[in-house]
RNA sequence: GGGGGAAUUCCCGAGCGGCCAAAGGGGGCAGACUGUAAAUCUGUUGUCACUGACUUCGGUGGUCCGAAUCCACCUUCCCCCA
């Protein structure tokens, strides 16, 4: 049970639902962050629910040295631990191969990490993967990757592709040999493949064919917004979405910026994630309806008005910029919750605009009017 | 009343004759952040005509080629004894 239907099109721009165990997601959806069971910023599950979010993304990493997946487990999995009833994405342990490199080494067996808590030695696979992720009992595993950064030469992207590919069948087999158990948390674990491939368009499309042909829940680009611009991250994009199945939901892994997210819907993609709006607003950059604004800047000091007039988040229902100002300033953990919810609704909501211009059958003027607009710093 | 110690740039605090516009924190200002080792990281923080000059280390006066640093007196604060 993981079907996606595709409802409309204008152009490469897909409107679609993604339905799971869980409940269905409205695609094109954002995904809100939780790394280690939790939004960063204090904001719990329930409030979640108020910021228009459809589905949330944990880290199998994470999440395997602390608390443990066996605790989780015993909990009853990650929605009761939780307490989130609606559609959870793990995320592999892919990413932290690439971002906790220093930490790691890696073959084709899979990757050694040291902890990055108390530096104890972690073995990682793809079946090591795969079990922890079975363990949480998300709604869809992501297959075990190695992300490369950028930039890499054409021999590490060839070489990433290779073991991606070597892992990609061996999690398909340890899954479903793990949702056949009797007592597996959720029986109905889906799994998505993630192509890589760097910056190499012929490496990116072999790859996501051998993707294609995997037959997985999900198609996912990884391996993308590790420092090459904006405008290659869209060529890799275009060069590979037609080899991407149609009737399968498509995830760029990890982004990104509002402009981002709607240049990538606009070349077929489905499903988004990113750290961006979360640490962002820990860090006091707002996404408004007229670009980005930095609360920590003096000239928000006496500002009564709320973060975005435009928004109707229960943040700027009742605060001002002035106010989240000094909590951010005087490090008030409420500071940071409020921002963040701020951000992750803009996000939620944006993402809700874009469905409706895709039902209405006007996106691109959209993305015309928005584009631009929303990655502005103002 | 007697004895001892201290005053440093927005704050705390180092410096104790030249390499001092003065370490390090904090605070301020600004920037970064894209499948979260991130409540983190970076830059900046006397003035200007800015690869140099000027003003500044409680106050005043002195010693010295040269003083935040040494001396004298003054002011304020702290500690101990009575």
């Amino acid at each position: 049970m993981g079907a996606y239907h595709l409802l409309k099109t204008e152009g490469k721009a897909r409107r679609g639902e993604f339905v799971t165990v869980h409940g269905t997601v409205q695609t094109p959806a954002f995904m809100n962050v939780g790394t280690s069971a939790a939004i960063k910023g204090g904001v719990a599950a329930d409030d979640l629910k108020e910021l228009k979010c459809q589905i949330e993304l944990s880290n199998t990493y994470h999440l395997h040295v602390r608390p443990g997946d066996e605790v989780v487990r015993a909990l009853g999995g990650l929605h009761r631990f939780m307490n989130w009833d609606r559609p959870i994405l793990t995320d592999s342990g892919g990413f932290q191969v690439f971002s906790l490199a220093a930490l790691n080494s890696i073959d084709d067996d899979g990757v050694t990490f040291n902890s990055h808590i108390d530096g104890k030695r972690i073995f990682m696979g793809p079946e090591e993967s795969m079990r922890i992720q079975s363990n949480l009992g998300s709604t869809v595993a992501m297959a075990f990757d190695q992300c490369i950064g950028n930039p890499a030469t054409r021999r590490e992207a060839e070489d990433a592709v290779r073991r991606t590919t070597l892992w990609l069948g061996r999690c398909k087999a340890e899954m479903a040999r793990l949702n056949a158990l009797p007592d597996t948390v959720n029986p109905h674990q889906l799994l998505f493949g993630i192509n890589q491939g760097g910056t190499f368009l012929d490496l990116r499309i072999d790859h996501m064919k051998t993707v294609a042909e995997m037959d997985l829940d999900g198609t996912a680009i990884g391996g993308l917004a590790v420092g090459e611009s904006a405008e290659e991250m869209y060529e890799v994009i275009e060069a590979v979405e037609p080899f991407a199945p149609r009737d399968k939901i498509r995830y760029l892994m990890g982004v990104g910026t509002c402009e981002n997210i709607i240049e990538a819907v606009w070349r077929g993609v489905d499903l988004f994630d990113c750290v961006m709006p979360s640490r962002n607003a820990r860090h006091g950059h707002l996404v408004t309806h007229e670009g980005i604004i930095n609360l920590n800047n003096q000239k928000y000091m006496l500002d009564p008005s709320p973060i975005d007039p435009a928004c109707s988040c229960p943040v700027c229902r009742q605060y001002s910029r002035a106010y989240i100002r000094h909590l951010l300033k005087a490090k008030e953990a409420l500071g940071q919750r409020l921002a963040v919810m701020h951000n992750l609704y803009f996000y939620n909501n944006l993402m809700e605009d874009i469905r409706t211009a895709l039902d209405e059958g006007r996106f691109e003027a959209f993305r015309a009017e928005n584009s631009k607009k929303l990655g502005t710093r103002i």
